[in-house]
DNA sequence: TTTAATGTTTAGCCTGGGCCAAATATTAAA
DNA sequence: TTTAATATTTGGCCCAGGCTAAACATTAAA
């Protein structure tokens, strides 16, 4: 079989997003990807082929791809080295919450199983990365959980924040300033009429407005579950 | 200027090397830097144009290549990120000596500059590597220490081991078998004839029979120096 | 049901960094 | 000093993975 790249690494781990991500897609198209990898649509195509010549993906023309056994355990390695590598560097060294996906984006391509194992065993065998993602198993099982967006949480019910999504570090940042991030409590006090702002308290103590599109970004269970399915 | 790519930076590195290393050349042909890299020499030709436009390096053919400022600035940079991860690997991860480098020397290219930041600070701003050879500052300055080689020392004078060359991870794995690496005194009993091996006491205890082929990989100064030239 | 809009693929090109084989320089030996 | 050995460079090729523009499919709207 060919070399496993970056880059075949990078698609599987796109499509593998696109598939089981927080809000998932029915069908997965070539320009989909294109979309997700910023690339012109024909070199998500030429790649496409690709992966399907190298039985990794299943593609359907104008229908969509699939991850085969084979493609879904790479991409789930590549995601179990991209957020234990994450929790490394919040937690060993000390990085904001919103630096460590840039770089353990270009890490995760770079160190080996002997790597992983050690910084693994450093963090305990953690199983939730600093965004309060799953981490997969060496094995590549990956837990899934149900959880709520805070967006459609309905007012005086306290939520405890389970995840963030850590796809823009200046969200993060901005979630960060008003102290939102996993394992906080937050209720909504107040939702604005016509799609406006919540009204919310963050854990004992401030109140903030937060906008639909921030709120739809944050993840949380009521209070005393645990969000399993 | 054009990007610094990976390749780029490796080659930088091995010319560093060539002329700096731990037995400086007189010229760095375009051969030496092929044979060093492991590529064909037409590579290397390639390669030593492209950095000359780039104002790397300075080519005068078939005499040899030099580093411009920039060029050397960039080897450093390159070396420092190697050192720095060895020992983070090393003192931090718990790897084995004779593993560091093969790690360190895919982690190099991708670390940002936070990331070497912190696992300097995390180590406490160190100046020599596991393997004992200096960490180029963050400003591109670098000790040059004067070691005498294992195999050139007399008899009955211990001497410390200051460092051990990195190129051979079976070697090291067999010097680290002998207790052989930085800091540990070693006394040379008797020396063979006919560049037969030395009969070698390490630390306290054991004796070994050393090949002078090993004993030329390890630099040492008597006991009570520093090196420093 | 035909047309327009949209999605997908093909064709052909580019860049980086390899390769080999052949041509050309240079140095060393006869 | 001529020849042989050795270095170096050139020319032409390959592969991965991008790109654009054009061709071709499909679905939605008229």
């Amino acid at each position: 079989m060919p070399v496993i790249s970056q880059a075949v690494q990078d698609y599987l781990k796109a499509i593998y997003k696109l598939l089981n991500g927080q809000d998932p897609v029915a069908s997965v198209t070539t320009s989909t990807v294109a979309e997700k990898m910023d690339v012109a649509a024909a070199s998500a195509t030429n790649m496409v082929k690709k992966l399907a010549e190298m039985k990794l993906v299943e593609h359907t023309p104008y229908q969509g791809v699939m991850l085969t056994a084979m493609g879904e355990k790479i991409a789930l390695e590549v995601i179990r080295h991209h957020r234990l590598l994450e929790l490394y560097l919040a937690e060993v060294l000390g990085y904001d919450l919103d630096r460590v996906d840039a770089e353990a984006e270009r890490l995760e391509h770079v160190i080996s199983e002997e790597f992983e194992d050690r910084i693994d065993m450093a963090l305990g065998h953690p199983t939730i990365d600093p965004h309060g993602a799953p981490i997969p198993s060496k094995e590549g099982e990956i837990e899934h959980r149900n959880y709520q967006v805070l967006s459609d949480v309905q007012s005086g019910r306290p939520v405890v924040i389970r995840q963030v999504s850590d796809q823009n570090p200046e969200m993060l940042r901005y979630m960060g300033s008003m102290g939102l991030r996993p394992n906080v409590v937050v209720v909504v006090i107040d939702r604005a009429p016509f799609n406006g702002p919540l009204q919310i308290e963050v854990g004992e103590g401030e109140q903030h407005a937060l906008g639909l599109e921030v709120a739809g970004h944050i993840y949380v269970t009521p209070v005393e579950e645990s969000g399993f399915a």
